[in-house]
DNA sequence: TTAAATGTACTATGATAACTAGTACACATA
DNA sequence: TATGTGTACTAGTTATCATAGTACATTTAA
């Protein structure tokens, strides 16, 4: 479904987190999809059933995906989504924005890079 | 010199190689400038002289800065540093702004982001 | 020459977060 | 009824970071 940096500094069920909603951006998840259960998705990354269920556990709590026992795990439907997937890419490019401002580099600087990337085919 | 924040998940002595990187590309620290010592930036910030070791050698390993037993420690000269230390971080930026164009946020969006970040006092 | 400040190098300990391991139970469905 | 699911614990392990303390060689200035 995804790969996992085990040596990452970021947690293994954050790591979930960030590819569920990944998925969920790019429409490979559609409201009320079914996601793997926490048992098998632990078994195919081989790491523990309580890290899955914590990612899971987040992804709930931001309102991305609903459970139900015996029933299983499914994307939200709403607009709680395209919020959150905002908010997920503009967190996404604040640390190394961030970063850079530290390092000195300039506000025009990151703009030009803005305009270049938004300026690339597809 | 510089602010710390003790609990961000960047450790401490990480944060403090950051922000002599940081200092130098600014040209705050030029060549053969010497930094505070082991012990008295620990003083001042309020943390282990070990921490501080280590973010010394971490910056002696990447050729920042040299030390010297009973002298002190110092920016190393050459500026092999700064540009290769700029092109870290724009690169850094790309991958998530690229991937924010493909989630669909717009360019006015981004630098929005970019203009509230750059408003921000350090 | 001596004292103070510096870098360097250890060992040991504590703290915290992340992860693992195991168990148990309620619910839903085929 | 059996299986698979979420849920909820407790306990233990591991890794990383930071602290604490000590010791020693070198440099520099008093």
């Amino acid at each position: 479904m995804f790969s996992i940096d085990a040596r990452s500094r970021v947690p293994i069920y954050e790591q979930i987190v960030q590819n569920i909603i990944s998925l969920i951006s790019k429409g490979v998840l559609a409201a009320d999809d079914q996601l793997p259960s926490v048992r098998s998705m632990a078994r195919d990354i081989g790491i523990n059933p309580n890290t899955v269920q914590k990612a899971y556990q987040e992804l709930e709590l931001r309102g991305l995906i609903y459970q139900a026992a015996g029933r299983g795990s499914f994307i939200s439907p709403g607009d709680n989504l395209t919020k959150a997937v905002l908010d997920q890419h503009l967190k996404a490019i604040e640390e190394p924005m961030r970063a850079a401002k530290k390092a000195g580099i300039s506000k025009d600087t990151v703009i030009k890079l803005t305009g270049e990337i938004y300026k690339e085919e597809n």
